[in-house]
DNA sequence: TGCCAGGCTTCAC
DNA sequence: GTGAAGCATGGC
């Protein structure tokens, strides 16, 4: 169990963010992550203080990278257009989000199954998963599983993948896990790759789409300069902008502005405004960003 | 009962 | 190349 001091780092907010599907708010001011066979607990002290149900050493190997804690998000934040008020509120809010750096895999089959689910739905789907081909993490309780392997995902059977509620995406859950499996697709080779040419290896499984290949890009890769356009960015950006995406402004990070606004979008009271033309920054539609 | 959820593939045209 | 239809499941 260690203490650390850590500026623009919430926790809670990152769970709720809709980037991670095995980051659970235990309690108020406690949560619990999962990720690549370790399981470790954060409790918030207070206003930047943190205590890790781990070791220095593990804190330092593992979870300082995981949560990105490398990077200096003020940049970030000061570059925001002061007088797009919807975005300098968003990051308000949000102030305390960052880019995890999860493992490929599992953000790419957690992704795969997030089409047309609600957030809740498809953390009960990668939990359903993890509980029928995950392997048993004992050292943290009887009820800790890791995500499931490419193997095991490869060597179910569609009965079996759709018994854990996955309806249509069954097939290219399997469809990805048989490609991982059998090396033709290799997940930590296509780090390597710029971002075009990763957009286009991840676009050619069967079952990635744009959206999909940019949250895997994002949260997966950590290049910030992919930024999914999902149903919510989409009525933000029609609601707010005027139908311009505001993300040609952010070159580089467009993928951390995009996370304020999904963030500020889904735990706002879902207010239904008309089409309003408030902020409408020159630039592009947010097509042309990856 | 109907609509919607961090969409994608398929098939007309 | 573009647009509409169809697709499973669960929550509200």
């Amino acid at each position: 169990m260690g203490t650390y001091h850590i500026e623009h780092f919430d926790p809670e907010a990152i769970a709720l963010s809709g980037q991670c599907f095995r980051m659970h708010i235990l309690a108020p001011g406690r949560v619990e992550v999962i990720h690549r066979g370790r399981r470790v607990e954060i409790a918030v002290l207070g206003e930047d203080a943190f205590a890790f149900s781990c070791s220095d050493a593990e804190f330092e190997n593992v979870w300082r990278h995981f949560f990105d804690l490398e990077t200096d998000y003020r940049p970030f934040l000061e570059a925001i257009d002061k007088t797009d008020h919807y975005l300098t509120c968003a990051a308000e809010a949000g102030r305390g989000l960052r880019i995890l750096r999860q493992d490929p895999w599992e953000v790419l089959i957690s992704f795969i199954l997030s089409q047309r689910k609600s957030i809740p739905a498809i953390r009960d789907n990668v939990e359903k998963l993890c509980r029928r081909f995950g392997e048993p993490l004992a050292e943290y309780g009887p009820d800790v599983f890791a995500f499931p392997t490419p193997q095991a995902l490869a060597g179910a059977s569609m009965e079996e993948l759709s018994a854990c509620s996955l309806g249509y995406r069954a097939p290219y859950v399997r469809a990805a896990a048989i490609s991982v499996a059998a090396g033709q697709t290799d997940l930590p080779a296509l780090s390597g790759l710029d971002d075009e040419a990763l957009l286009q290896s991840l676009l050619s499984l069967y079952g990635v789409g744009v959206k999909v290949a940019r949250c895997v890009m994002l949260f997966g890769y950590h290049r910030l300069c992919a930024a999914p356009v999902d149903v919510w960015i989409g009525r933000v950006i029609d609601q707010e902008y005027g139908g311009v995406s505001p993300f040609a402004r952010y070159a580089g990070f467009c993928g951390v502005i995009q996370q304020y606004m999904f963030y500020q979008r889904i735990t706002a009271k879902r207010p239904e405004k008309p089409a309003a033309q408030k902020n409408l920054p020159s630039g592009a539609s947010h097509a042309i960003h990856l």
